[in-house]
RNA sequence: GCCGCCUUAGCUCAGUUGGUUAGAGCACUGGUUUGUGGAACCAGGGGUCCCCCGUUCAAGCCGGGGAGGCGGUA
């Protein structure tokens, strides 16, 4: 009989907690991050070095596999899994944040998006229905309701409709999304940053009932101090025994405090695209590896790090094989930044386990604000 | 020696029939990236337009002289 998705919780700590999501294809650790493989890769990664830096879960997109290779071929060559050398979990992207991303590619009706092609102008409808359905060609074991993403500021009118139509999308993507045993389909919560709109949002998902839910439409121009504001209420709208799923998110200190507000996992691009363009994060911060002051340094980008790129190589290298566009720069930073982040997972795992996640912050920050080690 | 071509930013080069504060790419100095259209993007610093003289209201551009460089030829 094949296992079940379930998310069990272990441990909280303030409104942090800590848990483990059940799949056919192994556990995830909560509070977790997924490394972002929009098509079919973490770029700069080979997937056993994803999985040496700690990561459970990785996302996919169904946009961009769509257009390429397309989900019939993928399908046809047995599945997504297999396809990109990945045999743990996956979630999919439903396209929705393309509604927002590509905006200017688009169409948009109750029906669902009309996108064109930014490779060839070919038209792909993407529909709640069609989502679901390339999702499970994809062989993904998380699969993210179709909605809509609107990029924030926006009147509250705007974003009222938009997650009023997301909500009728949720259902729809319920619908077709049937009895999949194994695996899992998450709702998304919309709303802006507008308690009631929230509210109402919750409210609708928790009664077409999900496996886990997201708070989507967040880190889209509305700044920390915002978001954390909607994150001061949001996940408390949403049922204590799923995960919690905080689309999009983030650096690393956006990511600790939404922990704090009880968020069980994220995703983000920031640390694969940061390591390609040669911007580091560290315990004591961002690190520019393209600023001069790195020339002649021989010391390690962060000498607390036993990643591969902190391990064996200097600042100065790391300086050198940027400048010198060496591919090698990308993946020793991709590679660092994932491996911190899922550091950092780890640490708040632990604390928050020990009853000592609010020392874990205190600590965080301090470090932080130590600023990066001065030059040599 | 003679003939031809060339000399504009650190480098490689654009610069209309003379007309505002002389441009580009790369390099340099920084910054930004949040459900990836991104090994991307943005900003900034930097120039006795080889030198001198002339013509002109006005010269990177036209004329003369000189200095470097490249090529050809004795």
């Amino acid at each position: 009989m094949t296992q079940k998705f379930s998310y069990s919780l272990n441990a909280t700590d303030g409104r942090a907690r800590t848990g483990v999501i059940s799949t056919p294809r192994g556990e995830i650790r909560t509070p977790a991050f997924m490394p972002v493989g929009t098509a079919a890769t973490v770029k700069a990664m080979m997937p056993e070095s994803v999985r040496a830096t700690g990561a459970d879960v990785l996302l996919g997109n169904t946009y961009h596999l769509m257009l390429r290779p397309t989900a019939e071929r993928v399908d046809a060559l047995g599945g997504l899994h297999k396809f990109m050398n990945w045999d743990r979990p996956i979630l999919t992207d439903s396209g929705g944040f393309q509604v927002m991303s590509l905006s200017s590619l688009r169409k948009l009706t109750e029906e669902g998006v009309t996108f064109k092609s930014h490779f060839d102008g070919s038209k792909h409808h993407l529909t709640p229905e069609r989502s679901m359905d390339i999702q499970k060609l994809l062989g993904s074991d998380i699969v993210m309701c179709f909605d809509e993403c609107p990029a924030l500021p926006a009147s509250e009118e705007d974003v009222r409709k938009s997650m009023e139509m997301s909500m009728r999308w949720a259902q729809r993507s319920r619908d077709a999304f049937g009895d999949r045993p194994g695996h899992a389909l998450f709702g998304i919560q919309q709303g802006g940053v507008t308690e009631e709109l929230r509210g109402i949002s919750a409210e609708k998902l928790r009664e077409i009932e999900f496996d886990g839910y997201a708070i989507g439409g967040l880190a889209v121009g509305e700044g920390q101090e915002a978001m954390f504001g909607v994150l001061e209420y949001a996940p408390n709208m949403l049922p204590l025994d799923k995960p919690r799923y905080l689309m999009g998110v983030g650096k690393p200190d956006d990511i600790v405090g939404a922990v704090a507000r009880g968020v069980d996992m994220m995703d983000c691009v920031l640390p694969s695209r940061s390591g390609r363009n040669g911007q580091a994060w560290t315990r004591r911060g961002q690190v520019n590896l393209k600023n001069a002051r790195h020339a002649d340094d021989p010391r390690p980008l962060d000498e607390g790090c036993s990643c591969p790129a902190c391990s064996n190589y200097s600042r100065a290298y790391l300086h050198h094989v940027y400048r010198s566009h060496e591919m090698i720069s990308g993946m020793l930073l991709t590679w660092h930044n994932l491996h911190y982040y899922q550091d950092l997972m780890q640490g708040m795992r632990d604390a928050i386990e020990a009853g000592q996640f609010e020392a874990f912050q205190a600590e965080f920050h301090a470090t932080r604000a130590m600023g990066d080690i001065e030059p040599v």
